[in-house]
RNA sequence: GCCGAAGUGGCGGAACUGGCAGACGCGCGCGACUCAAAAUCGCGUUCCUUCGGGAGUGUGGGUUCGAGUCCCACCUUCGGCACCA
């Protein structure tokens, strides 16, 4: 409601704005539901949709319904497909093996939120939760890191410019060959290249291809037994910095490039497969990880840094890793170079000997799409003999999900226990073929909703380009913070995609982003099903109107952060339209006499000053103070006759700016007001009111006296006041004058229009 | 553990660039209207006070003539997560 009152906003000030609606359908909380109540997932999504459209029909937004998009439609998710298969053809879209949390029991691969607890276990049967590595499609949003970190042409907020920053998290370094005794390499990468004298043993990540082979006989029970163990833990439990450091050596060797020492090779938990090379070159002197993990298991650590101010380390002595820049120490022939060369000339080496180079390394992983689940788009890729991977052709799309399915939990990916479903014939050759029965992640459909939003029944493409060259892109989007790394850069990286594949223009799909909080349940926890505390909306539009509903929502949070519900604070915006429902109605009266001239004026400043703040809050999207606003200029008008007012001509331009400045809070009230006040239909066709600085301008104001930074007197001055006068008329007060006492005032500061202050004491 | 956001009366929240803390409301108290109640209207409402003042924006320091606002350290709540080599 508080982004309608601002698109109504923008609408009188004359632009054509576009307000849609949709609903992004797929996704496990409607398999979930489905599954607890025994009803079809499309039965239950739609049931929703229907209750959900009632309900926003309710509260007066403006919403053009028909634009409106639901991403299950197969004629939406026809489009989904067919981006898809853009991305596959131009490969973009590419499969692998990667890991899934998996329970054994219900043998079903789980979503993070079905993985429940510090000891990781079954949501529905507590049986412990396991990785199990299956081949998926993924989309190379990694090529895109680079672009992505750019965010010139876009004002977002800058939390999630800083969170996407990090999340794609780029760093320098260089990529080193090292190479185990039999020969193999094993490829680190490494920020430090500088420490690699130090290198005094290796860390694989334990799911790293040369873990068996370099394993050998006597370790393999235990390598065995830790690899099982670290399956079981999550990225986040792996990664915790306060945990010990476990670790098991494999028994094997690899040979440092720059020295040929012998270092042995262990595997750990904290080295993930996922980051760089999954394999580290372990520098204990120089990292803290490594340090602790070398004193726990009683490895060497040899310092080869030594940054200035710092006394010469002694390896066996230290406390803790010293990960400051330095001179090299103990670096063969590169010993003695200074800090500011030393990464330079440790690439160089490498360069020249073919041993590694320079590099840049993302955190940033493919985006893997693919969901073994019934509810969502299916992956429109056949699997033929003899051909392969092959696209579904456009004009046979969309890959129709079927209807009659088992959805409840089996065991396996729904659409492969289908009976015939799967069985199709190869576009390339018409022989017997299979297809894909994963399902594409639902960020997928909500990477492009507003591209659908220019056209959502158009069947010639994705979108209609006129009106694509119309509307994109996109002016402002509002959502959650928590979207910062997944909706919020796949979208991104998807419009990219797009541009470059000559779909879409522009680099970015969305120039102004601002985070909306979230409205929680009364007990201060977000509203769901489950915990019983959701509130509808219903019955105060039953009970006040769908204007004091809207009213509600933007008085009382702030819109950034959302709150709990809180029912007792309704009665203040139900009053406030009472009070303006009655003032306008009641508001002939007595013809307006010279002695209320000063009045007048008065309450024609209010009512510019109200223009100026509105407009800006809207603008701004301060939403509360909007309403309060609203509140202050109906006070103004409610004083002002009762001070005789009623009928003099401010007085009814005060009430229609009110009304005006109004309508987009309180779109029916104030419509209603406006034809009843016989104005022409309709109030939200009106032009917007214009701010007048000069009649807004106040002649007096009020002046804080202070001693010592304490409010001593305030008086009453002249706007246009000197600092010269300001300062005379202070030191004339009678509250200066007793506490001055004769005092000369050390120094004495003037700041224009607000306050004079004087120093007396002492330092 | 790491990153981000937020801590202001009994409650929701104002306070733009460092300049009157508590706008606007809720609730509460007193009063008017009423046989009475509801609704409505008026007045009051941060705390302490010897009525001169004093204290006060999560805690402790700092910068400044002046700090809710800036800096340092810490505590609590919420959101996100990745020991990032």
């Amino acid at each position: 409601a508080p982004s309608d009152a601002r698109g109504r906003y923008l609408r009188m000030r004359g632009y054509n704005v576009m307000f849609p609606i949709g609903f992004d359908a797929f996704g496990l909380p409607a398999e979930n539901a489905a599954i607890q109540r025994n009803i079809h997932p499309k039965e239950w999504t739609y049931k929703n949709i229907d209750n959900m459209r009632r309900q926003l029909r309710t509260i007066g937004a403006m919403f053009d319904w028909r634009r409106e998009a639901i991403s299950c439609d197969p004629g939406y998710y026809r489009w989904t497909q067919w981006f898809f298969i853009r991305f596959f053809q131009n490969d973009l879209a590419y499969k692998k093996m990667a890991p899934v949390d998996w329970c054994p029991h219900c043998n079903t691969t789980l979503a993070r939120e079905q993985v429940i607890g510090e000891n990781r276990v079954c949501e529905r049967c507590k049986t412990p939760v396991i990785k199990k590595d299956l081949e998926q499609w993924f989309f190379r949003i990694t090529r895109y890191a680079e672009e992505l970190l750019n965010f010139e042409a876009i004002d977002w907020p800058e939390p999630v410019r800083l969170a996407q920053t990090n999340w794609i998290g780029r760093s320098e370094g260089a990529r080193v060959r090292f190479t185990t005794e039999a020969a193999d390499p094993i490829e680190v990468f490494t920020t430090r290249p500088d420490t690699l004298w130090g290198a005094t043993f290796m860390v694989l990540a334990p799911e790293h291809a040369l873990v068996k082979k370099l394993t050998t006989p006597q370790e393999a029970k235990a390598v065995e037994a830790y690899v099982h163990q670290t399956l079981r833990e999550s990225d986040i439990q792996r990664e915790a910095a306060d945990k010990d450091k476990t670790g098991v050596f494999t028994g094997g060797y690899a040979l440092n490039p720059v020295n040929g020492e012998r270092i042995p090779v262990w595997i750990a938990d904290y080295v993930l497969p996922t980051y760089g090379t999954g394999a580290i070159m372990a520098v204990p002197a120089h990292d803290q990880r490594d340090f602790e993990f070398a004193r726990k298991f009683g490895l060497p650590v040899r310092p080869v840094i030594l940054p200035p101010g710092v006394e010469a380390p002694d390896g066996t002595a230290m406390t803790e890793a010293i990960p400051a820049y330095g001179a090299m120490i103990n670096s063969g022939p590169l010993s003695g170079t200074p800090a500011d060369k030393a990464i330079e000339r440790t690439i160089t080496y490498l360069r020249q000997r073919g041993l590694g180079d320079k590099a840049v390394n993302y955190r940033l992983r493919d985006w893997l799409i693919s969901r073994q689940r019934y509810w969502g788009a299916p992956i429109p890729i056949i699997y033929c003999p003899e051909h392969g991977q092959v696209s579904v052709p456009e004009d046979q799309l969309p890959v129709l999900l079927p209807d009659d399915i088992e959805w409840r939990p089996t065991g396996e990916s729904p659409l492969k226990l289908h009976p015939t479903w799967k069985n199709t014939t190869c576009p390339i050759c018409s022989r017997p073929a299979e297809r894909d029965t994963d399902t594409m992640d639902t960020f997928m459909c909500s990477s492009w909703y507003h591209l659908r939003y220019l056209s959502p029944h158009y069947d010639q493409g994705p979108f209609d380009p006129a009106e694509y060259d119309y509307w994109m892109p996109v002016d402002a989007y509002t959502g959650g913070a928590e979207h910062a790394t997944m909706h919020l850069l796949y979208t991104r990286f998807f419009h990219k995609a797009l541009r470059d594949l000559g779909i879409a223009e522009g680099h970015e799909p969305m120039l102004q982003l601002r985070n909306q909080g979230q409205i929680l349940g009364p007990d201060g926890l977000r509203m769901s099903k489950s915990r019983g505390n959701v509130v509808a909306p219903d019955s105060l539009v039953k009970a006040h109107g769908a204007d004091a509903l809207r009213a509600y929502l933007m008085f009382a949070y702030r819109w950034q952060e959302g709150g709990p519900w809180n029912t007792g604070n309704v009665q203040g915006v139900v009053r406030w339209l009472n009070r303006m429902w009655s003032l306008v109605l009641g508001a002939a009266g007595a013809p307006p006499s010279p002695a209320h001239s000063e009045k007048a004026k008065g309450l024609r400043r209010k009512v510019h000053q109200t223009i100026r703040q509105v407009s800006a809050d809207l603008e701004r999207f301060e939403f509360n103070t909007v309403v309060s606003g609203l509140m202050e200029l109906t006070n103004a008008i409610a004083e002002a006759r009762e001070a005789g007012l009623a009928g003099d001509p401010a007085m009814a331009g005060a009430i229609e700016t009110l009304l005006l400045l109004a309508a987009p809070v309180a779109p029916h009230i104030t419509e209603e007001l406006w034809s009843r006040l016989g104005k022409p239909y309709s109030i939200h066709n009106q032009a917007w009111p214009q701010f007048d600085p000069e009649v807004a301008r106040v002649e007096e104001i009020t002046l804080v006296v202070q001693i010592d930074g304490k409010v001593r007197d305030r008086i009453t001055v002249p706007a246009d006041i000197t600092e010269e006068q300001a300062r005379e008329a202070a030191l004339a007060s009678p509250a200066v004058v007793r506490l001055l006492a004769g005092k000369e005032p050390r120094q004495v500061i003037v700041v224009p229009g607000r306050l004079v202050n004087f120093v007396v004491g002492d330092q």
